[in-house]
DNA sequence: GTGAAAGCGCTAACAG
DNA sequence: CTGTTAGCGCTTTCAC
């Protein structure tokens, strides 16, 4: 049977210095002699419309009492809340991190807020983590994560559908899904153009170190790489399956040694992070990277251009990546802008001969 | 003059293929048949004390209807909300990346959700996202960006001041402040083992690539290597100043380079990113990296082990690191877990003679 | 056990 | 322009 607890009955606020709750709009207003509405105006509202005496005292109640809005609050007054969600597979790794700092700074530019969560590449997590980030009611929904399956498993499916339903806004990357929108990057052209470039540089033989069969991204890639370099007279001699992880290089290119690699073979790794992998076994080795056996990667990750020799790759602007997943996101008119990918040949995959 | 909305006059549901807000409490309760405290207790409240057939029936509903409880709803009626905020400078830099992975797998056994912000290494930048984080209410605030000053920005202070007031829990590296927690890193110890280390493999001369002068990290580190470096009879022949980024490296090495290194020098740059760059620079001036001039870092980034020569550095448990911040941020009783620091010597450090 | 109703902090009509 | 007031979706006494 509490009554509504009018300005008048609710206790002043604390001093300065004591520790208490933040303080509300109802502090502030009350502190400044002026009404609700009033000091809403003038700390979160539209602009205009409040005299500058007015707008004076509460600017300076709400900095004497260190007011900051409540975002929650605000979330379900105006019915949305300024977040965006990421779900990415591991933020440790440099791909996500790159596409994550460029989701950070579009969201930056529109003063929203990202949430990450991390899936670590399980399918059960992801279904968990896309669940309870529907609960707080994001804007959109970025799910960098998802290089694994064409389809998103089913339990997560149905979440994100629901979400979707519920008028929330689905960014995906890989092909066309219905009803969300999608960044595409064109790996199969990337792959394409690295296959005919190392074939000019002469390599003939290939072996490649990719992901599990049914994975888009490393299918595309793969299927590119050998289009092209087999075109061109090249044939690629095994394909190792893994993941997307570095160890997951090394021990491919671990059981590729053990079944003998000649001099002159080239490994083609379906992203950097696998080439650096690999690259760390073949040394393990005892054999050299570059004219022994070349090796080279796709994504451009910071740290393929610092190993030495340095990486062979394709260039993914990652960054735009993530800017462009999180324009996608709030963007009502929204076209994909171009992601170019561009071949950037290192000192991995010498001339042949050379 | 809206008269409260009774469920008897608020419009039923759409049917499920439609698209709509998402739904609440109020339609689970309606569907089901039940009030909505029942409803609430069976989808959030406390467990116990709900009859199983009323337990069913609501928990069905909440499944056809799709229903997810909306966070920030539950975070004002509650008067907490369930988010850490992390703030770096830059995730796409693997020594934060680490950290954040850290930080959110902490959060995920707590059942948070971690909010993430970007500084971008700018002083005022780093004060206005502090504010608005602040709006979140998150129950605590990680600090990992102030690789900067000794003290934190005046701005920035004050609003972190006004968190800790208002009963938040901001952690923070570095040395220890005012009612905050703070996460030590011995970076002296550890710059001393290294120093000693390095003294022992017969190094003599060294340069040291470092951040501003004043920047409590870098001076730690500094102040470590020298110590014990000079102390077995080597000596620190410069200093170059600049940031925590590989950029800097790059640039502090080709200073160096221009001025003049002696073969058989030792590189000690403040972080592994740093070395990185300064390794570019070397390899890119025709130097060689090892016995001619020899390189050492700090951190030991995931790249540092893909680098050829592999860079000699201190192993920072980054990952432990960020787990770390997190407790410190939600438990009542805390005290810092050890992060004991190692050096670990690799090629680029070779023995001097050998 | 279950339900009614009073808030949580804020916004947005709607009156003055 | 300024103040009143009815919610937003959910939790939580407090009765029944």
């Amino acid at each position: 049977m509490t009554k509504p607890a009018t300005s008048a009955e609710r206790p002043a606020r604390s001093p300065r210095h004591v520790r208490g709750p933040a303080p509300t709009l109802h502090d502030v207003a009350r502190e400044a002699g002026v009404s609700l509405a009033t000091a809403s105006r003038v700390l979160n509202g539209s602009e205009r419309k409040v005299a500058e005496s007015f707008r004076e005292r509460v600017e300076s109640a709400a900095g004497k009492l260190g007011y900051t809005a409540n975002v929650s609050a605000q979330s379900i007054a105006k019915g949305t809340s300024p977040v965006i969600a990421l779900l990415v597979a591991d933020i440790a790794d440099p791909y996500f991190g790159q596409i994550a700092s460029g989701v950070a700074r579009g969201a930056d530019e529109e003063g929203l807020v990202v949430t990450i969560a991390i899936t670590e590449r399980d399918q059960a997590r992801e279904a968990r983590i896309v669940r309870a980030l529907r609960g707080q009611r994001p804007r959109g929904l970025i799910l960098a994560a998802s290089r694994t399956q064409e389809a998103t498993e089913a339990e997560t499916a149905h979440e994100l559908a629901e979400f979707v339903r519920q008028g929330g806004r689905v960014v995906a990357f890989g092909p066309d899904g219905e009803g969300e929108r999608h960044i595409e990057i064109d790996n199969r052209s990337g792959a394409e153009a690295l296959g005919r470039l190392m074939a000019e540089r002469g390599y003939r033989r290939a072996i490649v170190l990719g992901a599990a069969d049914g994975v888009r991204t490393s299918d595309d890639r793969l299927v590119g790489f050998r289009a092209s370099f087999e075109q061109a007279g090249g044939v690629v001699e095994s394909v190792h399956r893994g993941d997307f992880r570095r160890e997951s290089g090394a021990a491919g290119m671990r059981a590729a040694l053990d079944r003998g690699v000649e001099a002159g073979t080239l490994v083609f790794a379906i992203s950097d992070v696998v080439a650096l992998g690999a690259m760390s076994a073949i040394r393990d080795a005892g054999r050299e990277i570059g004219t022994d056996i070349a090796v080279c990667g796709f994504d451009d990750v910071p740290a393929s251009s610092d190993v030495s020799p340095a990486l062979t790759t394709v260039r993914v602007p990652l960054s735009d990546v993530g800017y462009q997943a999180f324009r996608a996101t709030v963007d009502v008119e929204w076209v994909q802008a171009p992601l170019p990918l561009e071949v950037i040949v290192r000192a991995s995959t010498p001339m042949v001969g050379s």
